[in-house]
DNA sequence: AATCATGGCTTGACACTGTCAAGTCGCAAT
DNA sequence: ATTGCGACTTGACAGTGTCAAGCCATGATT
């Protein structure tokens, strides 16, 4: 990459993997800043505010998180339900692969995305993807239906994700952390199933 | 209530609001302190830091939510499903009405409960009111699809009170933040219809 | 060739934060 | 009368985000 750019793809990165140790709260712009070599006033030179470093984070994750729901779905089109399922494991793996990403994507109050309108677009194409497809599964059902249950189960992969970051859902169930991924995933493929998909 | 703890009370209430209003990170406790009218040093006579402030927020979150829950639950025991869609709904209800609590009851970074042991039990108690309760309702269902729909449920009311807090939820389906209670609401009643559920 | 403008940083300062350390003051017990 | 203690206060420190200004190599303009 050109040297202009340098810096600021160092400051990203440094953010996202700083995040991802030890939370939103300890994302320093002076660590950061520390971290790429530079002095604590450089990053300022391609970010108006820390605000703005969170929002080009988030943005990016809202992107990743996207081409990723995009290739689960088209990777299990066939099989009934197989596309709500594999979307459900893509968010669920997204949040603990890329925790760092995560939590910038989904803490309003520290970044909010109002300002940002290019991270905004991303969020909206990511969570299309993902709606729009859930309700192609259930094209049988009424329409409100079929958007209550589209619904449904997003919040239920998001909810899924959000507790198993914070560990609440291993504490609950006794297990290791390790195991938490694959909880989560027969807990989707079960609800998926009883909730009857007609299509892909 | 006595003078002994008439600051520590004040400290808990101004905090709860300050969080509120501006998210936990705006949470300072000088602030607090000024809310309350006495110096940048006094909570510490109470807390031993903001971290104890947060996890005793916390800690009362989890009560209250647990007590919203049980209320719920016993209301609605009688038709089938009735409780496991009146514990979503009071989940999402207290999410919105407490944010303060909402937001310190579930963000580890910010306040690791695990140095909290009494804060952390309270968070125990309502969660396995919720989920067992959930379990009952699917009382002829094998163990495992029992656990998991109650993870699933539970994850579901999760997501919906996290994305509705964020504003994704009124975003996606363009509706106004008002409304967000309402479709919750729908949206849990059809999913738990669809998982058919055998008992209260 | 000399001047200027600009991009990409650096240095310095400010108010604000959480927290350590020490001090103050009123009151109850000895 | 003295001590001890609970309930604070005052002061200081390092760390933070951000405003303001300065530096300096490069390239364009006059």
């Amino acid at each position: 990459m050109r040297p202009a750019t340098d810096l600021r793809q160092k400051v990203l990165d440094a953010s996202v993997e700083l995040i991802a140790e030890g939370g939103l709260d300890r994302l320093s712009l002076r660590e950061v800043a520390r971290k790429a070599g530079v002095s604590h006033q450089a990053p300022y030179h391609y970010f108006s505010d820390r605000e703005a470093i969170l929002a080009a984070v988030a943005g990016h994750g809202f992107e990743k998180l996207g081409d990723s729901l995009e290739r689960a779905a088209s990777r299990h089109a066939a099989e009934p339900g197989g596309a709500v399922e594999a979307m459900g494991q893509a968010y669920v793996d997204f949040a603990l692969r890329y925790p760092g990403y995560f939590q910038a994507m989904f803490r309003a109050d520290a970044v909010p995305l109002d300002n940002h309108p290019e991270a905004r677009k991303r969020e909206d194409e990511a969570f299309s993807e993902l709606v729009d497809r859930i309700g192609e599964a259930f094209a049988d059902q009424p329409e409100a239906v079929k958007r209550q249950v589209a619904v449904g189960c997003w919040a239920m992969a998001h909810g899924l994700a959000t507790l198993m970051l914070e560990g609440s859902l291993a504490r609950k169930l006794n297990i290791p952390k390790g195991r938490q991924k694959k909880i989560a995933g027969d807990t989707i493929a079960t609800i998926v199933r009883l909730l009857g998909p007609s299509g892909g």
